[in-house]
RNA sequence: CGGGAUAUAGCGCAGCUUGGUAGCGCAUCUGCCUGGGGGGCAGAGGGUCGCAGGUUCAAAUCCUGCUAUUCCGACCA
């Protein structure tokens, strides 16, 4: 490609509303423009980057023997009610109505339309079993897109959607699909891990989420030093105490605590140490419970963890906190002063909150706090579930090592769905014994735009991106210097362009007039992995100058053998 | 959903307090010079100041409403 006849569309400044690196990047070097929030044009260097990964992610999948087909971004809303998911689904799902008001919605993922394919033409055992996938637009009306096409609204999703007869041969696919995600990461040039995730609201029993490492992550992922345990901390177990509660040698006394609405106010005001406070939080119980509300119990120093908590019997899922005004009228006394001392609804204690003694609480009094509280003493001993994140510190749930905590995007993510979906739609097949059998269904996604993104967050510098190779938008930069004044240059430039483009690489020949210094800003920015400079001065010697750009090494390098060079590199 | 901020040339911003001729840098176009790191000189074009009302002789500027964008929060006990 000459730049002359290519849209580069480069920036020097940065855009004011753009907030991370990869973000800033993508609109300078001329990738994306926002057509809305949340809502993204691929100028042709963005495309180029998004097909490559795409080709990677499909020659993968191809080989793990996955088929590709296309299903429709719009899809008809008897299929969501068949699942449920219209109801549940909430804002996210954007609806729309045809000319007839028929309900529709844009797809936020497809396992309602793969059911229904798969339901329609598949109807034996023999045929199983089969994993389908498609590269496809989504589109989620996301609370707050925000990081450019990292969480957009309109995006480009790899999904898969394996069906089988057996937990036994979903669990091999699974694992093929596990290995072939590793092999797609790992061609991609990024640093990556697969971690243990919560299913969240597609479904099912076991997941794994793939996370590029990055600081600007959305995602906490928490890792053993002692064993490859991974989790995302939605996911990872906070375990017991070991030690057991320690007993009880304070009596509780009621205290005035009229300006400690918050555990922080208290623990500086009257010097208590942190892991002696509890917090109280109150939730509304589902339709099921006697009770409205419930009382969720974590340390001082812990926060909840909304998706244990919303598992938990009795609690409303999704988590909902009370308002002020129900708690007062459940408990009588505001947030800020509640605690586990005569409190009239149900209790739910975390592990660590069950093993303390000797702690401080709100007395369910405005103004007013106990100290010294003692399960089974003041309190009643609490119902105990494990409703906290970990920290870092924590021992792994592994059994081996301590936690540490990094930050993640998540750029993959796969499911054992098992029938959430089949059994709904009715989706079965006949089997061996001539009966019906509903299909056991896998689902297998990757967020192709948001790799783009991934890795630039991974691999930037004060020029720019860094392409890794494999998804660069050009391989090879041909930089001349003056060339329309010097025929020589020019000369050679056009020779290497046509070499190259010969041997199948992608290069970017910039022949603007424009000065060396735009040129050379401009191919960094874009983050092209191999530059060739021409310039009389070298030329002179009959040489011309490599740059690596992720080195940044420069070498002079014989004109007649700097291409062979590079081709030998890329091999 | 709550709170804050912003909206002026393609991009980044000033002007608004104290109402009175629409401004700067970059980009764009023309010419000349320069030619190994976003160069220089000279000239030019480009704006219903987010939208709709209101106040006023006069509104980018003051008032009201709306819209869009963006940041923070949504763990608060």
């Amino acid at each position: 490609m000459r730049t002359s006849n290519y849209l580069l569309s480069t920036v020097k400044e940065t855009p004011s509303d753009a907030e991370v690196i990869s973000h800033q990047l993508m609109l300078r070097a001329g990738m994306v423009r926002k057509l809305a929030s949340g809502l993204y044009t691929w100028l042709p260097t963005g495309l180029r980057v998004l097909r490559k990964v795409e080709t990677i992610v499909r020659e993968e999948m191809n080989r793990a023997g996955a088929i590709e087909i296309l299903m429709p971004v719009v899809q008809p809303a008897d299929l969501w009610h068949e699942t449920g998911r219209w109801e549940k689904f909430g804002p996210e799902l954007l609806r729309i109505k045809d000319r007839h008001q028929r309900d529709f919605v844009l797809g936020p993922t497809h396992e309602e339309v793969i059911t229904e394919l798969v339901r329609k033409e598949v109807s034996s055992y023999k045929q199983l079993p089969l994993n389908l996938y498609q590269v496809q637009t989504k589109f989620r009306d996301e609370v707050r897109p925000r990081f450019g096409v990292m969480r957009a609204r309109e995006f480009t999703m790899k999904d898969a959607y394996s069906f089988h007869t057996s937990q036994e041969c979903l669990e091999k696919t699974y694992q093929v699909m596990f290995d072939a995600y590793c092999r797609i990461f790992d061609r991609l040039g990024l640093e990556y891990r697969p971690v243990i995730a919560d299913t969240g609201s597609i479904g099912g029993s076991a997941s794994h989420e793939f996370h590029v490492l990055a600081q600007s992550g959305e995602d906490d992922i928490v890792f053993s030093d002692g064993s490859d345990y991974a989790a995302n901390i939605e996911k990872a177990e906070a375990l017991a105490p070991t030690a057991p509660r320690a007993a009880a040698t304070k009596t509780m006394e009621l205290v005035d605590t009229p300006n400690a609405k918050t555990i922080e106010e208290l623990v500086t005001q009257f010097e208590l140490p942190i892991e002696k406070t509890v917090k109280t939080l109150i939730v509304k119980a589902d339709e099921e419970s006697e009770h409205d509300l419930i009382a969720l119990l974590v340390r001082g120093d812990h926060e909840l963890n909304e998706i244990k908590a919303e598992k938990l019997e009795h609690v409303a899922a999704p988590l909902t906190f009370a308002s002020e005004e129900e708690i007062r009228a459940a408990v009588g006394a505001g947030p800020g002063s509640l605690g586990p001392v005569k409190l009239s609804i149900p209790v739910i204690a975390d592990r660590s909150v069950a093993a303390m003694s000797d702690f401080g609480a709100g007395a369910n009094e405005d103004g007013k706090h106990y100290f010294g509280i003692n399960w089974g003493r003041d309190a009643a001993e609490p119902e105990v579930a494990d409703i906290r994140n970990v920290v870092v510190g924590d021992p792994s749930p592994c059994g081996q090592g301590v936690l540490s905590i990094a930050r993640g995007i998540e750029v993959g993510h796969i499911f054992q769905l098992g029938d959430n979906y089949s059994k709904s739609m009715n989706a079965a097949v006949l089997n061996e014994q001539g009966k019906n059998q509903v299909m056991t269904m896998g689902c297998y996604g990757i967020g192709v735009s948001r790799i783009v993104a991934a890795a630039i967050e991974q691999n930037n510098d004060d020029a720019g991106i860094i392409w890794p190779e494999s998804i660069a938008p050009f391989t090879v930069a041909i930089i001349p210097m003056n060339m329309h004044k010097s025929h020589r240059v020019a000369e050679v430039a056009e020779q290497f362009y046509q070499a190259l483009t010969e041997a199948g690489v992608d290069v970017l020949f910039d022949d603007r007039k424009e000065r060396p210094g735009v040129m050379f800003k401009d191919m960094e920015l874009c983050g092209i992995p191999h530059a060739i400079v021409i310039g009389d001065r070298s030329l002179d010697n009959q040489l011309v100058e490599y740059k690596n750009r992720r080195t940044g090494e420069k070498e002079e390098v014989a004109v007649d053998a700097v291409v062979a060079k590079i081709i030998a590199a890329l091999k």
